[in-house]
RNA sequence: UCCUUCUUAGCUCAGCUGGUUAGAGCACAUGACUGUUAAUCAUGGGGUCCUUGGUUCGAGUCCAAGAGAGGGAGCCA
């Protein structure tokens, strides 16, 4: 039997074809019964006319609820109103499986509420978007690498020893022995560049932080180049070049996607312009509001935020409290009244949004005027930072005290390490790090004194260096941060189907 | 671990300085309406006000502890 898709309606107008899906949603007025119809592929609207299926039908088509799976067969029309162009006008409706009682209304939900319920969740339509939008990212990471001649080779997850020593792993019982989930698979990666030359890990990767904010997940997808012969500065090109390869193609191919979100995308055409690269110096004279980027102020620009967050919170509280005001006049219709209501939810959710904002930005304000030159950056800095730009900003040779023990320690002055961090614009922070890898055994083995990791575990890795070691070099992409700065979403949480975080195993 | 905001119907929220029987919209059910895109009308079923303890003649409201959630810091992609 011919699958029909809604995707393909186009081909089939003036044809009779059966749909099958979900009821997305479900009007009705008399003598008529309007199922808007989802199939995966699209939405479609169905009319169901008592005229045309006779009564028998059009009742068992008034009683579908929401979400229920149903296949409908009837003529495609071209209707410029519908959100593809084309509606459905049925002569035939059969139930497939029935839904009762969905759980998700359509009106606005808290995010506790749409979390429990993340399983029913992804079927609305913005989820859907996301989802797409996140396939296309993943497709285009590989269509890259692979057109650059690099090779998919994936790291193991359980590991022996804790790679950084720096983050809290997970720990898992491994026949006897402790094993962690691995945080990341870049110092395998190391050790297949020298075999393959070029390579990239796609994989989860695990971190044990008690984080509750709106960029952590406890489990996420990174995807991890490593290139033998490659120094920091040819890692920066190659970073650059993969940014705008995978955005590029999301703008190209997902356009429908993307206004069903509502992302501008303007700010993703900005990717065809080159990144700007700082020094960690440079960055951290922007944080402190020393140096100025294209006119606009670190600090300044902060506190201009601050005022106008404010006055949005006064101006959103005068409209709740005049529309308030309106709800109490007489004779209202009753329409108006729950439109109205509607209305004054959603503006104090935007004002408790703006009002969180309104907490944070202070406490930002303080952290960039008492930056401590030689400290990591924290979220708050990243997000200054990366305020003032309107494309992907690189920066790197950082203090190498702060950073990950296998950078390569930088020939020019040994106070900085080689790595580098790509932190997306409009305040989304850090998507990448990476960087050149040390290749000198003694300061390798020095620096995994440092940081007190257990030598025995690192032997294999200092055997790269001991048999033919070359300059390499790579870089770890977050997906999930990529997804979400490309779809500009408020969390983390949607990027990813089924996010696992800080307090949530379900569903 | 720390700071901060919150928890009232299936959902989103009101509920004022403590005062009789706790409200609205949506959803649901029944009926009315021939084209709807959270905006038609009527009827009405729905509550452990997160939990425990306290203050009080009286607690959804005040106090204390606990649980859960949101945001942030630390840490990171």
């Amino acid at each position: 039997m011919q699958k029909y898709l809604i995707k393909d309606l186009a081909d089939y107008e003036g044809k009779s074809i059966t749909l099958m899906g979900w009821a997305s949603n479900k009007r009705e007025s008399k003598g008529l019964v309007f199922i808007v119809l989802r199939d995966g592929t699209g939405w479609c609207q169905c009319v169901v006319s008592i005229d045309v299926v006779g009564e028998t039908i059009f009742e068992e088509a008034r009683k579908i609820t929401l979400e229920s799976s149903l296949s409908i067969t009837g003529n495609i029309v071209k209707d410029e109103r519908q959100m593809g162009g084309y509606e459905l006008q049925a002569t035939a409706v059969s139930l497939i499986g029935a839904s009762v009682d969905y759980p998700i209304a359509k009106k606005e939900h808290g995010i506790d509420f749409l979390m429990d319920k993340r399983h029913l969740w992804l079927r609305s339509q913005r989820q859907w978007a996301i989802m797409k939008i996140r396939n296309q990212i993943i497709f285009a990471i590989h269509k890259f690498f692979q057109g650059e001649g690099f090779v998919e080779m994936d790291a193991p997850l359980f590991t022996g020893n804790a790679c950084e020593g720096t983050s809290n792993l997970f720990e898992t019982d491994y026949y006897g022995d402790t094993a962690y989930l691995s945080q990341s698979g870049q110092l395998y990666g190391e050790a297949m560049a020298l075999s393959l030359g070029k390579i990239y890990t796609f994989g989860p990767t695990f971190r044990a932080e008690k984080s509750k904010t709106r960029r952590h997940l406890s489990e996420f997808w990174m995807i991890e180049p490593e290139m033998a012969f490659f120094d920091l500065f040819e890692n920066m090109d190659l970073i650059e070049k993969f940014l705008r390869y995978v955005t590029t193609e999301v703008l190209e191919n997902c356009e429908k996607e993307l206004a069903l979100i509502g992302r501008d995308t303007s700010v993703l055409q900005n990717i065809i312009k080159p990144f700007p690269r700082l020094t960690y110096d440079e960055a951290v004279r922007i944080i402190k509001g020393e140096q100025d980027v294209n006119g606009k102020n670190a600090i300044t620009s902060l506190e201009q935020e601050l005022a106008s967050v404010q006055t949005r919170i006064n101006a959103i509280k005068a409209e709740i409290a005049e529309r308030e005001e309106k709800l109490k006049m007489p004779g209202m219709k009753k329409g108006e009244i729950g439109f109205n209501q509607a209305q004054i939810d959603k503006l104090k959710q935007e004002a408790g949004d703006a009002e969180e904002q309104e907490r944070n930005i202070p406490q930002w304000l303080n952290s960039a005027r008492n930056f401590e030159y030689g400290n990591d950056f924290g979220g708050s800095d990243e997000t200054v930072i990366t305020r003032l730009f309107d494309v992907p900003v690189m920066v790197y040779n950082w203090p190498h005290e702060v950073k990950a023990f296998y950078l390569k320690r930088d020939p020019d002055n040994n106070r900085f390490a080689r790595g580098v961090d790509v932190l997306a614009p409009e305040g989304y922070g850090e998507i990448v790090g990476g960087g050149e890898r040390e290749t000198n055994e003694a300061l390798l083995i020095e620096k995994i004194k440092e940081h007190q990791l257990p030598m025995e575990a690192f032997e294999w890795y200092l055997d790269l260096r001991r048999y033919g070691t070359v300059p390499h070099a790579g870089f770890g992409l977050g997906l999930e941060r990529l997804v979400t700065w490309i779809c500009k979403l408020p969390h983390v949480r949607e990027s990813i189907p089924f996010p696992r975080m800080y307090g949530r195993l379900l569903p």
